[in-house]
DNA sequence: CTGTTGACTGTCG
DNA sequence: GCGACAGCCAACA
């Protein structure tokens, strides 16, 4: 499997997210070696394939900012909740403890 | 082809 | 601690 566009690897990553856990756009885009293209991973999730669980992706402060893309408002919320993630106020509480990064998985 | 925008982040003042 | 600027890539008008 070659390296292909930049979303792709954004999305493969994304899949690799575990269970109960979340990531930010950032760490995603630094594993890809482009930190300042944080913004492209969230352009990415905007065509978020099914298999791409965007509702684990949040940006760097643990906020749910792209919740609004969702079908639902709450619908992102209660994904994380159903996780195990508490979310307050669209932000996700003891962000660190849920917090999980790419370079884990390599 | 050129300019703007977008689910962001780090650095500077 | 908060506000503003720059940087990255891709899609749209």
């Amino acid at each position: 499997m070659k390296h292909q566009n930049f979303f792709e690897r954004v999305y493969e990553i994304a899949r690799q997210i575990p269970y109960g856990r979340v990531t930010s756009y950032g760490a995603i885009a630094k594993y890809l070696g482009a930190a300042r293209s944080a913004r492209m991973v969230g352009w990415a999730m905007n065509s978020c394939p099914e298999d791409v669980p965007a509702h684990r992706v949040v940006n760097r402060k643990g906020i749910l900012t792209g919740k609004h893309h969702f079908h639902g408002i709450n619908l992102m919320q209660q994904l994380l909740e159903s996780e195990g993630i508490k979310v307050e106020d669209n932000q996700i509480q003891d962000l660190d403890k849920v917090f999980w990064e790419p370079s884990k998985e390599t």
